[in-house]
DNA sequence: TAGATTGTTAATCGATTAACAATC
DNA sequence: TAGATTGTTAATCGATTAACAATC
């Protein structure tokens, strides 16, 4: 029997719900509720209670739900309860935030291998790590069983050096290029291009 | 007469469409037609047209687009056949390389001013530009007339900064923090938080 | 118990797709 | 002209909301 299919637009609610729940717990709050959670994201309270409860029933009637129950759950569901090791591609400004990025650390990722093809940049240390050849990529990759990397190479490479990464085995790709990459089927990507990001916005301007 | 409103869904699309028509024009292409447009960026034939047609009638029967046309009349309906002035605000890492990144200059945007609050910081050059002291942002974004920001600064600061750049007549803000502002009405945020692309993707992993 | 809030159903709303006449 | 592809309509599909019984 296949698993009961949650539509993807659900699932990609579920971090900024949990991105808030952990916002209240440094807050010290306990519990919580749609309404509350819902204002604090910006969608209904019956759309919080509809998704959560995809899941299983997280809440009490009359109280709500407890916070560390919740993000706990929410953890699980989103395969963060342990933690994932990331391989950062281009080590141009970029790529060097995303490599002393401290937000990674309590939320289910941490660096692990920063890849540049630049013979000036190659071997050299970024904080406690050496920065290692593209051309080693993909065995380097391979045999440590990376799954998600971050592409912050330019536009005229990212398709190539995409093709390498699957080959590699890796199924997540956080793309900070400006351009659309093709991969196969189980291959993810999520976009972060920064003027897509802005231009969404100056519509409205 | 209120002009008829395009639902958001379709305007989001846009910048992504008139990305791939500008590599397509890269690669010396002169038209293309919805069903490799579509391919492209993995939506259908069928909705290119639709989205496309809010906004005129721009292609051709039996020919389809004029990619130097259809370029045009995006950039026009996405306010982008104009320069607009960028703020980026915290000079951390990541705001480091948004002051620095190159990909802005034919896409509409243009970095304006830099702002942070360190001391240590504050007066030191960064490429053309001086860092400046966050205590002049409200003004000094005022007077320039500067409507979109990038927020760079940890969470800890992200909501005080936000307001103080409501304040300042910005009017659309990219956000960098792993944290969900709250803004007026008339104010809009775009979030590009890593951690929450990850968490996209590892629930299928 | 009374009040509050969940989980869930049914109704509504909106977005996507299929299909085809129009026309280049 | 024949072939191709648009723009648009109607049908389908899916997501959101409203409402309320269940229950803490």
């Amino acid at each position: 029997m296949v698993q009961s299919e949650i539509p993807n637009i659900i699932i990609s609610r579920l971090p900024v719900y949990l991105r808030a729940l952990r916002h209240m717990q440094g807050q010290g709050k306990q519990t919580t509720n749609s309404q509350e959670l819902g204002e604090q994201v910006g969608v209904s309270a019956a759309q919080i209670r509809k998704d959560v409860s995809q899941f299983g029933e997280f809440g009490k009637q009359g109280t709500g739900y407890d916070i560390a129950f919740l993000v706990k759950k929410l953890s699980e569901i989103l395969h963060i309860d342990r933690v994932w090791d990331l391989a950062v591609i281009g080590m141009g400004d970029m790529g060097h935030a995303i490599a002393r990025y401290q937000g990674f650390a309590d939320r289910g990722f941490r660096v692990a291998m920063l890849f540049d093809a630049d013979p000036a940049k190659i071997g050299t240390r970024l904080g406690s790590f050496v920065i290692r050849d593209a051309a080693e990529m993909i065995p380097a990759i391979k045999q440590a069983g990376i799954q998600i990397a971050m592409l912050c190479v330019p536009a005229s490479t990212a398709q190539a050096v995409t093709n390498q990464l699957v080959q590699a085995g890796v199924k997540a790709i956080l793309n900070y290029s400006p351009i659309n990459l093709s991969v196969p089927d189980g291959v993810r990507v999520q976009y972060l291009d920064p003027s897509v990001g802005l231009q969404r916005m100056t519509y409205y301007l």
